[in-house]
DNA sequence: GCTTGCGCCTGAATGC
DNA sequence: TGCATTCAGGCGCAAG
């Protein structure tokens, strides 16, 4: 599942693999794809064709590629989104939605989706596009504000968990990220956000950052084959998980059974000693 | 204004 | 064997 670290090593392979290259051809096979840009297949096309790729950039989940026209190409990877840059003799790919071809003639930039719930669009540029403006900063970027986090963390009535799943509060972070930051923090999921104090807001600032630059080191989190940079190889973080996806094994800190409980229609992975639930939680 | 829940999707895994 | 059900979950929007 694409999260804060795996987008960003897609952002890389953008940045070498797209930057500096001018379009010449666009194909939307799946309208799905291209639902946010309401205007349309059509248009997105004429928007795209003869521009040439400036940046590749990233705030929390969401990439964009600003263009020379002052546009900028905005993609979401969704669940499973993929954007590959590969050879235009490559066999197209069995969920591949929309293919740019460049100039240059060199490799391709394909969209390829399996679940369909990520897309691009053409949105009007900026840094960040507006289309993104409700978008909080991602705890790696230099302009979040630690003081405001923990504020706004605080001022929530909610429950732990589901703060760190804001992407208005904080982005870049999913299922898979939040129960890794929160174990280390040694936090439960469903502590109140207003009963936080402002040290352990801070230590869960640390857990999540550690978590998210050790996976960005390792490529990423892959648990098949959905998740993969842009030549198709997948990350190797899953190794290192420390509760997610590991209900009844042991906790690496205490040897607990770790526990798998449900939780806003998924899952939600914990060490019942390091992680205790608090007395008055709120799910 | 803030919080919560639903629907969108497909394919792998599981159940009968 | 084969069909049906469950699960995975980020996001935007509607409802409370």
């Amino acid at each position: 599942m694409p999260e804060l670290p795996e987008v960003e090593v897609v952002r890389r392979g953008l940045q070498r693999g797209v930057v500096g290259r001018t379009v010449s051809a666009v194909e939307v096979r799946h309208p799905r794809a291209v639902r946010r840009h309401v205007a349309g297949a059509e248009d997105l096309a004429g928007l795209l064709l003869g521009r040439r790729v400036e940046d590749a950039c990233r705030r929390g989940k969401y990439l964009w590629l600003p263009l020379d026209s002052g546009d900028a190409l905005q993609a979401h990877l969704g669940m499973s989104g993929q954007l590959l840059v590969v050879p235009a003799a490559t066999p197209v790919e069995a969920h591949l939605r929309v293919r740019l071809a460049f100039t240059d003639g060199g490799a391709e930039l394909r969209f390829v989706d399996q679940r369909t719930f990520g897309g691009i669009a053409v949105v009007a540029g900026g840094a960040p596009p507006a289309s993104i403006a409700h978008i909080a900063p991602d705890p790696l970027d230099p302009a979040f504000d630690e003081d405001a986090f923990v504020h706004a963390l605080r001022r929530r009535r909610t429950g732990l968990k589901r703060a760190l799943l804001d992407q208005r509060l904080i982005s870049g972070i999913g299922n898979i990220y939040a129960d890794e930051a929160l174990w280390r923090a040694g936090l439960h999921y469903a502590r109140a956000t207003e009963t936080v104090r402002r040290g352990e807001a801070l230590r869960l600032l640390v857990a999540v950052r550690a978590v998210l630059g050790e996976a960005l080191q390792a490529g990423g989190t892959s648990f098949d084959a959905l998740y993969v940079d842009t030549e198709g190889v997948g990350g190797r973080f899953e190794r290192a998980l420390a509760v997610y996806g590991r209900r009844g094994q042991p906790c690496p800190r205490c040897g607990t059974p770790i526990r798998r409980e449900a939780f806003m229609n998924r899952s939600a992975y914990s060490c019942p000693r390091c992680q205790p639930r608090p007395r008055r939680p709120h799910l």
